[in-house]
DNA sequence: CTGAAAGCGCTAACAT
DNA sequence: ATGTTAGCGCTTTCAG
């Protein structure tokens, strides 16, 4: 095996020119069935994979999509959820022959060079789209840049929305219950994130019940640990919370365990919901109620809508604003219920 | 900004050949002073960036490395480490104007079309190095096509030997602190890893003293919940382990809360270690001891390595076995005490 | 429907 | 130390 296989050898082999065996490659029609049979084959045969570089550089396409995200956000959760997008968005693009490139930005506010990196990995890899991920996705000089290139470009739906607010959403969904004694634990992770989330659970609260529940939340981001001595100390005076809602799911499993040393069944004398899912949460008695961003699978949809985009006209704005329901679901399970009548 | 601008714009900003400016950006030494400083600041003018495709056609280096990880991989624990690496390993190469790409490849054990699927990823990208995940590592039909194809290729050091043993490692320090009685709570991620560690566990538990202390272990890789009521039985009783290892860091911080509330000091009843590194173990109290392999440092390393190899002489072989401290240390923490003299 | 020609941006190999 | 020549593998013209 020389110098790998190229689309000269398969012309050759298939008795056509090189023109046909592109033609097939790139599913143009106007290709007799006999020829593209015989290309095929040939194609099969030799193992051949068209040279990623030399297609971009013929002013075709590159078959790449760009993911960029914040260099700086070291959190522990980022790891998790850019693993997450990479499991998900590789298996998408593969499926379609696409490679998939995360590139990490600067991620200043501000965008001091960042533009310009931008450009500079665009102009090396000419990706066919690029995703902007968050909180890239909020910077107009960015967004500017792929637009007047003519790079098709998407970020995580709801994203920008308050239509992401999961502390607001589960809140609403345990006042439904008849909640009105509602704790919050957050837990360390994006603090950005956690604010937003306890603002929005602060403001469902508000709405039915102007009292601020503030000893019933966990303000500065405790760890696990500590986060279950709040806990313990929540639930043992007689005026309790008669739910809680925790950031991560291994708190909300911990907390599940801490009711249950205190003789408090779930969800009877407690209501448990975490903001974030997990496998876990299924598998404990009760199974606790999440409600749940899928990062992973909308990215993979954003990766997606940018493949797709190709296909279609030169749409370079793909954003498609999808309904909450599909960018936050709510997992209903055993662990939440109506309030008791009284406390 | 129509089509990029290309080397032949720099060539004529600066007034000399495309040649010239090719060997300033390949940092080649036969350049002179003034015609480099022309190109250099006509590049830094411009806002140049060369094309990959380009250059990876040209027959020159491509810039990209490649790291393979098996698709199948859905555990919970591997989408982390995966973004760990992705993090540590496109900051190394983005230091070196490398790209870093991550593909996945089908997991099963034998490699039916496995290494079909990596020739042609590699002639599709030219990667100038590839670096074999975990268990991708141990494939010889990979390994032997990248050596047939003369990439450099890397691998995760310690991978393969029983140095990556956690579970043997905080055994034997536990027994060199004193412990006879340890338990051992595993916890649901890679069911094969849990596997190894939990044996390396026994081993060294064997070496010292026959009997299987089968009644502290969790064999069946418990969530964070069961866990927590399997170590409550295991501390309630008289004769109960005077240390206890976990695999996940979470349940290590829940079995201090547990610890806590059954009034046991740690380090002074109970010692405790966790086998995986998290900073929430470091933020509680007392400070939970570690085992930690930093998978994502070493991933770092070997991307290092590779793009160092292209320096060097082709090396078709790095591997580059590193010493056990380097690829599993053990962090002590306060946690972590000699065995009380009697129970 | 198919083929021939030209060129994408860059780098090796020779020249000079 | 620098310029010149010839491709790399593919796709887009444009002719048959």
């Amino acid at each position: 095996m020389g110098r790998g296989i190229t689309i000269e050898d398969v012309a050759r082999a298939a008795d056509v020119s090189r023109q046909t065996v592109s033609r097939v490659i790139n599913h143009s029609p106007r290709v007799s069935p006999s020829a593209k049979a015989r290309v095929e084959e040939a194609i099969a045969t030799l193992g051949y994979v068209p040279s990623l570089a030399a297609r971009s550089m013929g002013g075709g396409r590159s078959g790449v999509l760009l993911a960029v995200f914040p260099e700086s956000q070291t959190g522990s959760g980022t790891a998790q959820e850019l693993g997450g997008m990479l499991l998900a968005g590789s298996a998408a693009c593969g499926a379609q022959g696409y490679r998939l490139l995360f590139e990490p930005l600067c991620a200043a506010a501000g965008d001091p060079g960042a533009a310009a990196k931008l450009a500079g990995t665009i102009g090396a890899l000419q990706p066919e789209g690029v995703i902007l991920l968050p909180p890239l996705d909020r910077a107009p000089e960015l967004r500017k840049l792929l637009d007047s290139r003519g790079i098709p470009r998407a970020t995580l739906p709801g994203s920008e929305a308050a239509s992401g607010n999961a502390g607001e959403a589960a809140a609403r969904r345990l006042i439904e219950l008849g909640h009105r004694q509602i704790g919050y634990i957050s837990g360390p992770g994006d603090p950005q994130r956690s604010e937003r989330w306890l603002a929005g659970y602060r403001r469902a609260l508000a709405e039915r019940d102007s009292r601020a529940h503030r000893h019933f939340v966990a303000e500065d981001q405790p760890g696990l640990c500590t986060a279950l001595d709040l806990v313990r100390a929540l639930l043992v005076p007689t005026i309790r919370p008669t739910a809680i809602i925790t950031e991560r799911a291994d708190t909300a499993l911990a907390v599940l365990h801490v009711a249950r040393s205190l003789k408090l069944a779930v969800p009877r004398d407690l209501s448990l919901i975490a903001l974030a899912e997990d496998p876990e949460l299924v598998t404990c008695d009760p199974p606790i109620a999440a409600l749940h961003r899928p990062v992973a699978a909308l990215f993979a949809g954003a990766c997606e809508r940018l493949m797709a985009a190709r296909k279609t006209a030169d749409d370079t704005a793909v954003s498609a604003e999808l309904p909450l329901e599909l960018t936050l679901e709510l997992i209903e399970r055993p662990s939440i219920a109506r309030a008791p009548r009284a406390i």
